[in-house]
DNA sequence: CGGGGTACATGATAAAAATCATTTTTTACT
DNA sequence: AGTAAAAAATGATTTTTATCATGTACCCCG
């Protein structure tokens, strides 16, 4: 496991700024960003903000992933989302003027930028492009909700995995998926154990290999074909 | 049942307006909307857009009321929200920039304005206040359907059932809920079979009594107990 | 105002998934 | 490296929900 830990990562150079909501800052945008911005490193399963709590600001991740997740009646999680590296995650709350509906936790070690509130509202207002990226971004997000929405709505357990397991593989690139059984059950939406059944069926049927708790894709094509489009 | 049809409602008397995303304006702005905007009237189960659709423009709702939809893989309806009086629906692909990814159809008669795309964005750019309250809305709509997909995941169909009457009579205010059990077992995401045994069961238990389809809640205690919070 | 079509309702059965109990494996720590 | 604790895996069983088949009521239209 690479060994990861607290840098300071200029934005400037950030490789994950590019393909972020700041992806088209230029010259002294970027300064101002680098000013306003504070770096941290944050250890695994270590909370950026909790549901119920009032927005502080946003986070840029630079490395690492964070799952954001509700909770239900008996405190079980429902993952709604999961973010890697290049996403700004907890700016949703920062305009609807009330407290975290979701909490946000890292799933592995991760250096994350802080931007406070009204450091980036003053962004906002002065930025059209960012302006309209945001609401693209909200947008998008809302489509992909009801998407999600309708799967968990309409789809078997068995179809919502496979499907689920190919949203992890864009989100783990290269690497293997590295997911409790319990958190992936908490995405998918369902029993820990019968996630870890449906996961030994996949294995039987060669979609997945695991090392340990790591997933490996063999099958793209026949996950799909399980998922169901 | 009250008599609808046709007539041009101007923006100023809107009484709807008030409560919608457009409430804030005043003089001129109204003015302005009011040149830019037609009124049409919507028979029952009229679409206004389509899934896959490129948006033209947005629907403000003046009178009646309006399901927004997707649908699974077998066709299967998934109602992902229900719009009434005072709102304004659509407005999610105008900033996109993809085709919408669900669909809306009126579900009773309904009087509609519609205001076009590049006169809607014209507006949004010129006006911080517009701009904010839909920055404000797509955020809570957001952190709602979190709620939803986490109700979804975790809730039975009975639990579901109850909390989405409570919904529903917030829907229909003054009025007795009128929606087909097709859609009402579509929006809380159940087979019709299911949702009419359900209500039944509702029925016995005293918690709501059924005139022909349209459904009075006597009990929103008892529901809310149900429901699970 | 009657009849046909659609929506509603009920019943029987099968399938899917949750739950509870227990064992095995992995991980983290000293 | 050894061990305790946590996580993963398996098994048996129950509960929930979907599905298929069929009967009944409502209501719109001629």
């Amino acid at each position: 496991m690479p060994e990861k830990s607290h840098k300071h990562v200029t934005c400037e150079n950030c490789l994950s700024r590019q393909n972020s909501l700041f992806g088209s800052f230029c010259g002294e945008e970027v300064d101002l960003l680098e000013r306003q911005k504070s770096c941290s490193y944050f250890k695994k399963n270590q909370p950026l903000f909790i549901e119920g709590s009032a927005p502080r600001g946003v986070y840029c991740i630079n490395e690492g992933k964070v799952k954001i997740f509700a909770r239900g009646e008996e405190g079980k999680e429902q993952i709604i989302h999961l973010a890697a590296a290049g996403e700004v995650v907890g700016f949703r709350a920062m305009f609807s003027g009330e407290p975290y509906k979701v909490s946000a936790t890292t799933l592995e070690e991760s250096n994350i930028c802080f931007i406070g509130k009204s450091d980036f509202l003053d962004l906002v207002d002065s930025n059209p492009t960012l302006r309209n990226g945001i609401m693209k971004e909200l947008s998008k997000e809302l489509a992909d909700r009801a998407t999600f929405i309708t799967n968990m709505a309409q789809k078997s357990v068995r179809e919502r995995l496979a499907f689920s397991l190919l949203m992890l593989q864009d989100i783990y690139k290269e690497e293997m998926i590295n997911l409790s059984r319990e958190d992936m059950a908490n995405f998918v939406g369902t029993a820990t154990e019968t996630l870890i059944r449906l996961l030994k069926d996949f294995k039987e049927e060669e979609l997945i290999a695991t090392h340990a708790r790591r997933v490996e894709i063999l099958d793209r094509e026949g996950l799909l074909r399980v998922a169901g489009n």
